[in-house]
DNA sequence: AGCACGCCGACT
DNA sequence: GTCGGCGTGCTC
């Protein structure tokens, strides 16, 4: 058979570890985003035709077929290409964020039908109040724009902040774009789909990793086909084909679950406002205790700032108060202070719901012999393992190891000897039952919740006032609204604040006054008691005053001069190897090659947070640079001046949040 | 990501 | 003597 006359080159990137495209022959050239399937080696693959002008000298193999499918749109490649190359990953494996080949089968004949850009504009939500109704005119004006800005939405908890961007979804609508709505976690937002349905009569699209792959399909299709107008999803909701993204809103906006955390390291966060300039589109930030990042980005003028100080319907905000554990220490074996459990009873007695929080899943944290003090930990990482007596079983909760309770020491072989040694949520489950024997408890936390279903039914529990006390972790701290829930008891607020995490303050600040929020939503005012070791503490003082701008100020100029972000940038260096020596070695290399001069500091090496994970040995370096210094120049040559053997690997965590 | 090629341990 | 472990390399 003849060649066809005017073969072509064309571009294709491939959703692989391949930073560049590779070249395969077309009988016509193909526009940009166009999905093929191409032989690779010994099979086919699906890839997009990318805009790299197509190498002329290497042998090519032809396009195998023409996918009938949306082109990928011009922002979502140029936001890949952004996305590479701020991370410093290879280009495929950010376009396998957005394409997998099980995305695209064609929907069966007689598939189920889900319904999609059902979301109207015009349906009559509820009544907004005289302060959100202004917030949302303002953002409605700034959406009708159609031009990139960023707008950050700071609310009290309360306020009603989502019904002020839903407006901004609205306007999107009108304007006939797409919106997009980012969610630390989508699983668990039941009553934040409620919300919306009531704004807009209809749900709308979800994007999360628990959705079956029939609904996967169907719901990447519908997107890419401008049939789902409203998409409310998890971070890699950001990398869907969008035909016309008009708005991108990011809830929680301060929340560290943005950060993923292998594979392509991206915050999700600041990567939607890049999205959304790449789209010419606007993008919300909306948390009622926004990351000191977009504080300083609003204070700078780079942002505009929307605030709603007071909480809707006539709602007060709780009076926070600390308990002074050396004071009023718990009994013996105890966690909870006599001045928690005496409010307990109070707001129980008026038949009000009491809240626990604890940051802590199972039993105890730690267990040890008490005759020799050895302690029991995960063979495979740097880490206690955890006692759950839901489960009956001692858990890693970082690689998922799983053992019996040994019935013998395994350094000393005495028998029965061990101790649980600091409490998780069910061991406070225990404590409260042996106080109020009466009360019905609800526990909270990954293990005893699964999925949205059972959210649901946990969070319908509460509102029907079927359940007097809630233990739970940092599952209950956000979202939820309890009417019913007046005192909000903080077992441990110190935990989080120890170990030298850059943001460990600001961390716990968000998260504690999250979950004081949860308190006193309706007209019964609401109380939180923070149990304390240092109640003097800046962040415990910062929780009572209510006073969050003066905290961030204090850690503003905490951060300021040391260059840390957000007033400096930083890079983490991840060497890891099953060979411990040869991960010491290599992150000695590393180090001998730093590069120097001056607004350029590396610090390390230290063993990783977890030194061992999963197996291999962790080292870590950090690179802190001046802010206007290029970082991911600097790292690109430093890798590349550097003699890495090739069975140790060096990841690159840019704007590492985790250092724990 | 797959898949092939290639050098070291327990089986017919 | 082979089957198979997964480390390493390659795919237009």
């Amino acid at each position: 058979m003849e060649p066809p006359s005017r073969s072509t080159r064309v571009s294709v990137l491939l959703p692989y570890k391949f930073d560049a495209p590779f070249t395969y022959a077309a009988e016509e050239a193909l526009p940009p985003g166009t999905l093929v399937r191409v032989p690779l080696s010994t099979r086919m693959v699906v890839g997009a035709v990318w805009g790299d002008a197509p190498d002329q000298g290497v042998k090519t193999k032809p396009i195998a077929e023409v996918l009938a499918f949306p082109p990928l749109p011009r922002p979502l490649m140029d936001f890949i290409d952004w996305v590479a190359a701020y991370t410093l990953s290879k280009r495929g494996d950010v376009l396998a964020l957005a394409l997998k080949e099980s995305l695209l089968a064609a929907p069966p004949k007689r598939g189920k039908a889900y319904a999609f850009g059902g979301a109207d504009p015009a349906h009559p939500g509820p009544e907004l109040s005289t302060a959100q109704a202004a917030a949302a005119a303002a953002l409605r004006d700034s959406v009708a724009g159609q031009t990139f800005g960023v707008t950050l939405l700071d609310g009290v908890t309360g306020s009603g902040k989502t019904e002020v961007y839903l407006e901004a979804v609205a306007q999107a609508l009108r304007n006939n774009r797409q919106a997009l709505v980012l969610l630390p976690e989508i699983a668990l937002s039941v009553q934040f789909l409620q919300r919306f349905e009531r704004r807009f009569g209809a749900a709308p699209a979800v994007w999360h990793s628990e959705l079956t792959p029939a609904l996967r399909r169907e719901t990447f299709r519908a997107v890419a086909q401008g049939r789902a107008n409203v998409v409310v999803g998890a971070r890699s909701a950001l990398f869907l084909p969008f035909p016309a993204l008009g708005l991108i809103v990011v809830d929680e906006e301060h929340e560290s679950a943005f950060k993923q955390e292998d594979g392509v390291m991206y915050n999700a966060r600041d990567m939607a406002v890049v999205r959304a300039r790449l789209s010419a589109a606007p993008c919300v930030l909306v948390s009622a205790t926004p990351s000191l990042e977009s504080v300083e980005n609003a204070a700078s003028g780079r942002y505009a700032r929307l605030d709603l100080p007071a909480r809707h319907g006539g709602a007060v905000l709780p009076l926070v108060k600390s308990v002074d554990l050396r004071a009023h220490p718990p009994e013996r074996g105890k966690f909870l202070s006599p001045v928690l459990v005496e409010a307990a009873r109070e707001t129980l007695a008026r038949g009000e719901q009491v809240m626990l929080f604890l940051n802590r899943r199972g039993y105890a944290p730690l267990t040890l012999c008490r005759r020799c003090g050895h302690r029991l930990s995960c063979p495979n990482c740097t880490a206690w393992l955890v006692e759950h007596r839901s489960h009956a079983r001692l858990i890693c909760h970082h690689c998922g190891h799983s053992a019996a309770i040994p019935e013998k020491c395994p350094a000393c072989e005495a028998e029965g000897s061990f101790v649980p040694i600091g409490p998780g949520v069910e061991r406070i489950a225990e404590e409260v039952a042996g106080l109020f024997p009466e009360a019905r408890t609800l526990v909270m936390a990954s293990d005893h919740i699964s999925g949205p279903k059972q959210a649901a039914e946990a969070a319908a529990r509460i509102t029907e006032r079927d359940a007097d006390i809630i233990i739970g972790t940092q599952m209950v701290a956000k979202g939820w609204h309890f009417p019913h829930l007046t005192l909000v008891g903080v077992v441990d607020a110190d935990l989080g604040l120890a170990g030298g995490d850059l943001r460990a303050g600001e961390r716990t600040v968000q998260m504690l006054h999250q979950v004081a929020g949860r308190a006193g939503r309706a007209q019964a005012p609401g109380t939180v008691l923070l149990q304390s070791f240092s109640p003097e503490h800046p962040v415990i003082m910062a929780l009572i005053s209510g006073d969050l701008p003066d905290f961030y100020a204090q850690e503003a100029a905490a951060r300021r001069p040391g260059h840390w972000p957000p007033y400096g940038r930083l890079a983490a260096l991840i060497i890891s190897a099953t060979d411990e020596k040869l991960a010491d070695q290599t992150a000695r290399a590393l180090s001998r090659t730093a590069p120097r001069g001056p607004g350029i500091e590396v610090l390390g090496p230290a063993p990783a947070p977890y030194a061992l994970l999963r197996g291999r040995f962790r080292r870590r370096l950090l690179l802190k640079t001046a802010k206007h210094i290029q970082i991911q120049g600097l790292l690109r040559d430093w890798l590349a001046q550097t003699d890495i053997h090739k069975s140790s690997r060096v990841d690159v965590d840019i704007d590492p949040v985790s250092f724990m």
